[in-house]
RNA sequence: GUGGAUGUAGCUCAGCUGGUUAGAGCACUGGAUUGUGAUUCCAGGGGUCGCGGGUUCGAAUCCCGUCUUCCACCCCA
């Protein structure tokens, strides 16, 4: 008999029961601050038609879209009527287009799903991962000091991730725009193309980068790639020399004038939102690559982690649904790739394993008392003690190295010894301790051990090291 | 899509210039008598050497093809 090889397809992240608490618990992290911040949940099909989807057709994202059909209904060599989604921003589109007359502006929601690419595959790229989206659309307009709140939620989310320093960068593209436009480089294709390539900045150095824009394809001139290279380097230290940057920028055209105002409007509302100055600095290198941003643009890294690259990402749009509606909903909003965070921190060693939901495991000690050993489980579970009973008789050692690769910490005994004089054992298989309690004192007991483990289980944690405790 | 690597047990790998029945560590299963795991000791299961063809008396080893996976570019979370 030959075996098919149980495998599967490269670029889709599958976890053991304890990652997958993990991972959960970061998704949960992410769920609870995006609430705290009043976003409501929407969730949109993971199919939707190809011309919903392919709105911009051409270019990268036809390249990377899976399309899906039935087996009945394939054509050949016809386009698929329908697609996977990959990403949540253009659904969302559709979703504001379809219901607009039901929602309320402006329509803040969040979403947290998965999305699909065809990526070819490489570390650390999925063509299944989930995406955790916030977006604030407005109806006609909407003002810039929703853009100082998304760092904000941003802040607070990383900030409970406990996964060490990080720096949201800020940068707007008006501001990038304008400052081409004075550099004489008024051709938005050219722009876009600039724009890419000075994105690298950070990743690839100053070097590469004007290697790249001296270079036949871009035409421009060492002076003007000087002065590119120079403005583009532009970083913040804390609030105060933000502003003095900014303010040190001699604005002589429109564009240029309204991103430095955008900026400086935005750098004053995060900071009273109550983001500590550390957490948030200018970068004009930071551009994005898709082509929808219009105004300011945010990156989030790690201090002590940038081989990671951007956490969290996202800007401000002028018109979402343009395809869809009449109406102009302009919205800012950001994106965490929660599949690919997670792997990250995992190889980072920033994240650790979770710990099992099951809290006690109730030991068979004899078979003629299984009755008795339900009885107690049931008593804890209605205590709200996570509980499993060892059903199949076993050798002890058996049951013990069973809770121990399950990750279930305290095993509940109670043999012929107990029941003689009203007590229950507990084994603390962490600490690899046991006690005993009267029967009566079972409940508080453990859940006091409970309790401490819990506690105990993230301060034993460097502070870098405690992302995905729950 | 372009360029470069890779493929031996579930995992990480060894296998010299071709030579008997392809090895190790980890993992797995069982045992070391009565109610105590992760440590120790003993035993055991597990491989068409990616696939196809060629050279040879003989191929995991050499040659060709093919597939796979991975890395860089592109793009992105």
């Amino acid at each position: 008999m030959s075996f098919t090889k149980a495998r599967t397809m490269p670029g889709v992240m599958e976890l053991l029961p304890l990652d997958q608490i993990a991972l959960q618990n970061l998704l949960d992290t992410v769920r609870r601050n995006f609430e705290r911040f009043g976003f409501l949940p929407i969730e949109t099909p993971a199919i939707e038609f190809s011309n919903v989807l392919l709105t911009k057709s051409g270019g990268e994202t036809e390249r990377q879209v899976y399309f899906v059909q039935s087996t009945g209904s394939l054509k050949q060599g016809e386009v698929p009527e329908l697609a996977l989604r990959f990403d949540l921003t253009v659904p969302l589109a559709r979703y504001v287009a379809e219901h607009e007359a039901q929602l309320t502006f402006p329509f803040r929601r969040y979403q947290m799903q998965r999305v699909y690419r065809g990526e070819s595959a490489q570390r650390g790229r999925f063509r299944e991962f989930y995406q955790c989206d916030i977006d604030v659309i407005g109806k006609d307009a909407l003002s810039v000091r929703f853009d100082a709140e998304i760092p904000a939620v941003i802040h607070s989310i990383f900030s409970e991730l406990k996964i060490g320093a990080f720096t949201i960068q800020l940068n707007n593209r008006k501001l990038l725009r304008g400052f081409f436009e004075q550099q004489g480089i008024a051709d938005n294709q050219q722009q876009m193309l600039i724009l890419r390539e000075v994105d690298k900045l950070d990743k690839r150095g100053p070097g590469r980068v004007r290697e790249t824009l001296t270079s036949a394809d871009f035409g421009l001139s060492a002076e003007a790639v000087d002065a590119i290279l120079a403005f583009v380097g532009t970083r913040s230290s804390g609030h105060q020399d933000a502003l003095a940057k900014l303010a040190a920028i001699a604005a002589d055209n429109e564009s240029l004038r309204v991103g430095v105002a955008e900026l400086r409007e935005v750098l004053e509302l995060v900071r009273a939102f109550g983001v500590p100055e550390t957490n948030y600095a200018l970068n004009f290198s930071i551009a994005r690559g898709l082509d929808y941003y219009t105004g300011t643009v945010y990156e989030t890294t790690l201090d002590a982690h940038p081989e990671i690259g951007s956490i969290c990402s996202g800007g401000r749009y002028e018109d979402l649904a343009s395809h869809y509606t009449r109406s102009k909903l302009p919205g800012v909003g950001i994106s965490i790739g929660a599949t690919r965070l997670f792997w990250q921190l995992q190889q980072a060693g920033l994240a650790r394993r979770g710990q099992s939901h099951v809290q006690v495991l109730v030991a068979q000690m004899d078979a003629a008392e299984l009755p008795r050993a339900l009885g107690l489980a049931t008593q804890l579970r209605m205590a709200g003690i996570n509980t499993e009973v060892q059903l199949e008789s076993k050798k002890l050692a058996r049951q013990f190295q069973y809770a121990d690769r399950a990750g279930i910490r305290f095993v509940v005994m109670q043999g012929a010894d107990e029941l003689a004089n009203g007590t229950v054992a507990v084994k603390d298989l962490r600490r690899g301790e046991q006690f005993a309690v009267a029967e009566a004192e079972l409940i508080k007991t453990l859940r006091v051990e409970i309790e401490q483990s819990r506690v105990m289980g993230d301060a034993a944690l460097p502070a870098a090291a405690a992302v995905v405790a729950p």
